[in-house]
DNA sequence: ACGTAGTAG
DNA sequence: CGTTCTACTACGT
């Protein structure tokens, strides 16, 4: 039947939908918890090795100061902007971030932990419904967190990200959007207005290529066929085009017991251009896998181990990588750096690396029994790697390591603080050599 | 199965 | 001179 003027208004229609809830500038947000002359300042908060900032307030970004941007370069400037810069105290984030997700279980049995700062809840009702409890979920954690957060309500994990977007920047909303609430002028000329890089899963590169197909906006990209972004993308772009036409094609998903993987990587405070230096990282960073490993009780069945030189360096570009099938499923230290080091005969002397990482990956659960294993290692049965934690617990980080990672006098880069992260690395930096094989 | 590309926060 | 770190999915071979 046609809708004529005279029908009553349609009956508010229930509905499922998404709420994503992201706290605002949430490092910066944790800092000022707890030191509240930071309120109203300029405030950054800085990568590891202060390198560059990853958290910035309104007040900050006001400044015209770019995520990413180097300290270096702003530092000069800091005392003439009132610009403050706080280090990372990821201890404390990580905290602040628990009491959030925790507190959000009490607006949804269904919460998907996106990341430290972002969850995803799924929850139902009428669109006034979902503004009231948007509404409550903001205070509630402002009230009992002191962490200022913005909710968007859409029924797709897509747009929930976009009407939460939309929360944060136009400020008559109060920081809670639902979608559908409002009126489709609006919603189509802020689709129409929003350049498609800032679309949840376009990037950069995919900006530039949609470019090339007539694509600028995310209205653009929800217009586009799907079919032909698949073929010309793939997959996960389609799925981007349906979801902006709010059909939920991302699924919540339960929380990862087991991540398939785990890394360690950092930059060099000075570039490494030797296979002595690089085999000392190597030593080091799979020693703080295999401490991670045994941390979360996990075994890992392959390592890759890579280096690379500076993005910005115009002269040299080496990526030497390698990829080992461990043994046997293992957390032993002895072990992981033994099978890091397989990267050292593709060190090229002379060539300027700036980074390096271990990652170990297949990782499995520690098997409780204690079966009977030929290809279990000796030092594993010796169980070398919790003992090393053990003592490094009691006599503090620096008493004990495996190897040139050992070393208590290492070369000058690995006395530079910005070699460590923030929380390791007064830890690690400070070891003593140990013959372990 | 493995290496590369791209993305997010 | 110098620009973070961790983790995922998809694709090509």
């Amino acid at each position: 039947m046609p809708p004529s003027p005279l029908d009553s208004p349609a009956p508010p229609q229930r509905g499922e939908y998404i709420a994503h809830v992201d706290v605002n500038s949430f490092y910066v947000s944790c800092e000022r918890v707890f030191d509240p002359k930071l309120e109203v300042r300029p405030v950054i908060v800085l990568s590891n090795n202060d390198g560059c900032a990853v958290a910035r307030s309104a007040e900050a970004k006001a400044l015209g100061i770019e995520m990413g941007a180097p300290w270096f370069k702003l530092a000069a400037d800091a005392d003439r902007l009132g610009l403050v810069a706080k280090s990372s105290n990821y201890e404390l984030y990580g905290e602040m971030s628990a009491r959030v997700m925790k507190l959000l279980g009490r607006f949804s049995a269904w919460v998907e932990v996106y990341s430290i700062d972002e969850a995803f809840l799924g929850v139902s009702g009428t669109v006034d419904e979902l503004q009231a409890l948007g509404e409550q979920i903001k205070s509630e954690v402002f009230r009992l967190t002191g962490l200022p957060v913005c909710v968007g309500i859409a029924t797709s994990k897509t747009m929930a990200k976009m009407a939460n977007k939309t929360a944060k920047h136009i400020k008559e909303l109060g920081g809670v959007c639902v979608w559908d609430r409002a009126p489709a002028q609006t919603t189509e000329s802020l689709l129409a207005r929003l350049p498609v890089v800032e679309v949840w899963g376009i990037g950069p590169r995919l900006t530039k290529r949609l470019r090339g197909l007539g694509i600028w906006t995310a209205k653009d990209l929800r217009n586009a066929n799907e079919v032909r972004i698949r073929d010309k993308f793939s997959i996960v772009q389609m799925r981007t085009v349906l979801e902006l036409r709010g059909i939920p094609c991302i699924p919540m998903e339960e929380e990862r017991a087991i991540k398939d993987q785990l890394i360690f990587s950092r930059s060099f405070s000075d570039p490494i251009t030797d296979r002595v230096g690089m085999e000392q990282v190597m030593g080091i960073y799979a020693q703080q896998a295999s401490a991670r490993l045994h941390k979360h009780q996990k075994q890992a069945k392959i390592l890759s181990a890579w280096a690379m030189t500076s993005y910005y360096n115009q002269h040299q570009d080496h990526q030497p990588a390698i990829t080992v099938k461990l043994p046997g499923p293992t957390a032993d230290p002895v072990v992981l750096t033994r099978a890091a080091k397989q990267l050292l005969p593709q060190i090229l002397i002379g060539v300027k690396y700036a980074r390096a990482g271990v990652v170990v990956m297949d990782l499995q659960p520690c098997a409780m029994q204690e079966t009977f294993d030929p290809f279990i290692s000796a030092h594993e049965a010796k169980q070398i790697g919790p003992l090393i934690q053990q003592i490094r617990s009691e006599h503090g980080v620096k008493s004990i390591g495996l190897g040139r990672a050992g070393l208590q006098q290492g070369p000058a880069w690995e006395m530079r603080r910005e070699m460590m992260s923030p929380r390791y690395t007064t830890h690690w930096r400070e070891l003593l050599t140990v013959k372990a094989a």
